[in-house]
DNA sequence: TGTACATCAGTGAACGCGCGTTCACTGATGTAC
DNA sequence: TGTACATCAGTGAACGCGCGTTCACTGATGTAC
């Protein structure tokens, strides 16, 4: 048995990968998307700075593997509450899931969009997951409007969409909104979008 | 008369600060947002790259007043549309109108919302002209459901915003959405919103 | 059960780069007399 | 109309910094025999 081996310093790290994975999370809640660089992941992950290169091409790929490991985790709560039986209610429900995720997660969600993790399509699982995240909507969007379930879902993505990234980006502080920006807010909105039928 | 003068170098610019605006707009148009840098700008605007600190305390200064010129012009955009007599065409027009802005104009629009231009809060110039672009649309709102203005608004402003960083980061690329995300598209979606009344 | 050896996953020094900001300076402008 | 001088808006060198990436290396692991 080799568990005497003290936990702090191994040589061989043992899952790197994941380890580099979850410490760029971490960075992002703690500092923002902005900073998030490959010599700090690694340095969070307690390893030198060239380790990463071993389990990574470069900077763009770890980027595309957290955001692709955010859209599951986001995929995954769109289709819990995609579960509700009635097509409105499961429409409401992903609204209210999207801005929560969010909310919980903003860097992680300027990631997963924004222009910092360049040439999204060279990443075919990031752009996978997307699409399964997508297609919840799509889907939920079908059962509440048949034969328009397209229009309905870009339209209800959109609302959730801009109002998450407006709570995040605190584009609302000091204006005359109806209350703080979460996601019960969120769920609000969306009953104007979703009348019932 | 002093006309002999060569236009390519005087010593003294003579309207550097304005010079700076334009010329941070074209590379923000011609690169993006990501890659702008104060010695960018003054590259491009044909200086040297400690000029700018006569006219800007820093960069978050320039930042700051790249994004409320932005904010003024789409202020006075969503102010044509809101002309329509109708209440509802108004803020149907609306949406359209700041989608149009947006995909003009994406890294600016980048800049107006995201995390780039850090402590809007110390800028009052630039948060009373992001004020002004929203009492467009609050007003608007007021017009087409009296009393429940701010709701409406923050509907509208959400789906609008949201499909509008939806377009411009490309992430309706390869999905099975209805057609390619422009601004009238964005109406069309609006009006899902807006039932008439 | 040993031993030789290939493979793997780390290390740390080094590279070149562009950045924001500061500084002493200098050329141009405008004003007082 | 001149001239002395203060003020202003530029210049260019320099600072320290952290970055992404490459490289030769070395310690650990696993496998063949």
């Amino acid at each position: 048995m080799s568990s005497r081996k003290p936990p702090p310093k191994p040589y061989h790290h043992g899952n790197l990968h994941e380890a580099l994975l979850d410490a760029a999370d971490q960075l992002l809640a703690q500092h923002g998307a902005a900073g998030l660089t490959l010599r700090e992941v690694a340095r969070a992950a307690g390893v030198s700075h060239a380790a990463p290169y071993h389990h990574f091409a470069g900077l763009d790929e770890l980027f595309a593997a957290v955001a692709e490991r955010s859209f599951l985790q986001l995929g995954q709560a769109l289709a819990q509450a995609a579960q509700a039986s009635d097509a409105r209610e499961a429409l409401l429900g992903i609204c209210e899931a999207y801005v929560a995720h969010a909310v919980a997660h903003p860097a992680q969600f300027r990631l997963m969009f924004g222009p910092m993790l360049a040439r999204k399509a060279e990443y075919p699982d990031f752009a996978q997951a997307a699409r399964a995240a997508f297609l919840q909507v799509l889907d939920a969007s079908g059962r509440y409007a048949p034969g328009q379930a397209a229009t309905v879902a870009l339209a209800g993505w959109s609302l959730a969409h801009g109002f998450a990234h407006l709570a995040i980006d605190g584009a609302l502080e000091g204006l005359p909104v109806p209350a703080a920006p979460d996601a019960a807010m969120a769920r609000q909105l969306a009953q104007w979008l979703l009348v019932p039928r």
